[in-house]
DNA sequence: GCCAACGTTGGC
DNA sequence: GCCAACGTTGGC
C-alpha cells in the first residue's frame, strides 16, 4: 500500500436555498449530487480522497462567502441522481453500466463564525489567485492550495 | 433584474 | 471539427 498522500483542499459552492451548511450539519454527511460539469466531475473522480478539507462556499446570498468546513468522506462513485427519471438531475444519456457523472460523500466539520466573505477574500493578501474571486469563475468545485486554506482559516473562528 | 462569462448543443 | 446560438451561473 502506497503511503498516504498529502491532504488536499477544495472549495465547494452551493446556494443555501438548495443545500446549506446548516443542512449538512443536520445530515452529518451527504453525497454531492447534481454536478454536471466535466472539470468538477474529474476532480471528484480522480483527485479527491477521504480526509481532504473542504471550504463550504455559499453563492446567491448576502454576504456571499465561506460559511463552513467539511471533509471528503468517500472516493468518487456514480451519481445515483443521474439514473432516476424522477430526479431533477436525471441525465438520460448517462448509462448505469458506464456512468457519466460522479459524486463524493461530504461530511460536516464546522461552521465558520463569522463567515469569510467574498469581499474579505478579495482583499486578503495571499489569496489573489484563488479561483473563487476571479470574475466569471463558475466552477462549482475548485482546488485550494494549502497556503490559501491556512490563510482563510486564520480569518475566522471555527465552531461546531 | 441585468448581463458577462462560459460551457454545451447542434447545424453545417 | 468549427463555431454561432443558446442556456445557466452568479456577481453586481
Amino acid at each position: 500500500m502506497a503511503s498516504k498522500r498529502q491532504q488536499k483542499y477544495w472549495l465547494m459552492k452551493t446556494e443555501p436555498g438548495v443545500y446549506s451548511i446548516d443542512d449538512l450539519k443536520r445530515d452529518g454527511k451527504t453525497y454531492w449530487e447534481g454536478v454536471r460539469n466535466y472539470q468538477a466531475r474529474n476532480m471528484m473522480r480522480d483527485e479527491m480522497q477521504i480526509g481532504d478539507g473542504v471550504l463550504f462556499y455559499h453563492s446567491q446570498v448576502k454576504p456571499m462567502g465561506i460559511y463552513g468546513l467539511a471533509e471528503i468522506a468517500s472516493e468518487g462513485y456514480p451519481d445515483p441522481s443521474a439514473f432516476d427519471p424522477e430526479e431533477k438531475y436525471y441525465d438520460p444519456k448517462s448509462d448505469p453500466a458506464n456512468p457519466t457523472w460522479m459524486v463524493v460523500d461530504v461530511a460536516y466539520v464546522a461552521h465558520l463564525d463569522p463567515p469569510v466573505t467574498l469581499d474579505t477574500l478579495k482583499t486578503t493578501p495571499g489569496l489573489e489567485k484563488m479561483m473563487v474571486i476571479q470574475r466569471g469563475s463558475r466552477l462549482s468545485i475548485q482546488p485550494v492550495t494549502p497556503e490559501e486554506w491556512e490563510i482563510v482559516l486564520n480569518l475566522t473562528k471555527q465552531v461546531s
